[in-house]
DNA sequence: TATGGCATCCATCAAATGATGGAATCATCG
DNA sequence: CGATGATTCCATCATTTGATGGATGCCATA
């Protein structure tokens, strides 16, 4: 019994998951409200008729959207993890800080969307939640910020919250940023890394 | 010669004033395309053409409200560094935190509205830029990132905007980490203020 | 009290937008 | 080939939403 979306991952030229990738960068862009049916699929290149066929109402596919990045996120953290297992705890950081924002800037619609479900309410109720409270525990985990595994600390949350939470905004404010500061992509991606590490080793390397 | 915007801060009763108050919370909450000029007329209790008539078109609200969270923020600032002036950077870096989150979690539309405006595109072309480039430079100046007043390196900008950004997301973020780390308000604002201190304090306090 | 200007509301419009019915097209398989 | 079902598009609808014209009310001043 697989789901609507792993059948849509599985044939990547399928409409279904045409229609999801676009989804995935429209919404990334403009957020729910600020995108329109339309644009999806015109980005696609279909008429809105075919989106519904296939996706249903607006919010569903919305909603798709949403489980299928919390997948990606779930999926990258997994493969971190892997790489630096067993390392030092500043090596650990620097390659995850090096991994995790090379593919966030590959697929910047992760960062996005995820920051507009932090910040920006809906006008209907957001029903499903994220994923990402197993995520914190993970890699909360992962930091040794928690002894017993199964009950990590708010206060261990929160550190991990303040670290992706980096992250994303240099992701996803690259263009605010990058105006700013009168970077090239290559440039700002390197000081980001840089950046990133400056602030966030030293707290977690402390002793 | 007065904008329209100071006319409004003078007297907070004035119609103006009090549309300018209820756009900055909504649009605060739901973003641009999110909110709905009913929606605000409805917070004042007033009819949207009366809306209308005191500010012209939505985005032309928008872009008054813009421009009042800046001041608003700007003086924020220089509050913030006449206090802190002259004392050792750990310490003004405590107060700066502490200060800055206080005012902030009074004012969740400021850091809201920056986010949004940060990593979301409207669909019609932002006219009127921020000041954060030269609120970044002041910071960066009051943190002696920077030898040379005039030129603030892109590294220390970035800096800056990191330390910006960290604070912002808690703030906006409030609702959903909250329900994540089971957390009521005032615990979670102590736990922010702890977590900034944590995290930040140590990248620039190393020696 | 009469007058003139400002402020507010009601009714309404036009465009944008989410959604759907039904015709046309395509593919698969007997 | 022909039939059946899945897919896609065209035309169209209903609602939402930004916006406006004009009538009404309010208030200061002569």
């Amino acid at each position: 019994m697989e789901s609507p979306l792993e059948k849509a991952r599985k044939d990547p030229e399928s409409m279904k998951a045409r229609i999801l990738t676009a989804a995935r960068k429209i919404f990334g862009e403009y957020g729910f409200h600020g995108t329109t049916t339309r644009m999806i699929a015109q980005e696609v290149g279909i008429d809105i008729s075919t989106l519904h066929y296939h996706w249903g109402e607006k919010k569903d596919l919305y909603e798709a959207v949403i489980l299928d990045i919390n997948k990606d996120l779930g999926q990258s953290l997994i493969d971190v993890e892997k790489i630096i297992h067993g390392r030092p705890l500043a090596e650990r950081l620097a390659i995850a800080i090096d991994i995790m924002t090379d593919h966030l800037f590959e697929h910047p619609e992760i960062s996005n969307l995820i920051l507009f479900r932090y910040f920006g309410k809906t006008r209907h109720e957001a029903s499903l939640d994220f994923s990402v409270p197993e995520f914190t525990a993970d890699i909360a985990r992962s930091m040794g910020l928690t002894k017993d595994a199964k009950k990590v600390s708010p206060r261990a949350r929160m550190k991990v919250l303040a670290v992706m939470n980096a992250i994303y905004n240099f992701i996803s404010g690259e263009e605010f940023f990058r105006s700013m500061t009168h970077m090239d992509r290559d440039t700002y991606i390197v000081t980001v890394k840089e950046t990133l590490k400056f602030i966030l080793i030293p707290a977690f390397v402390q002793q």
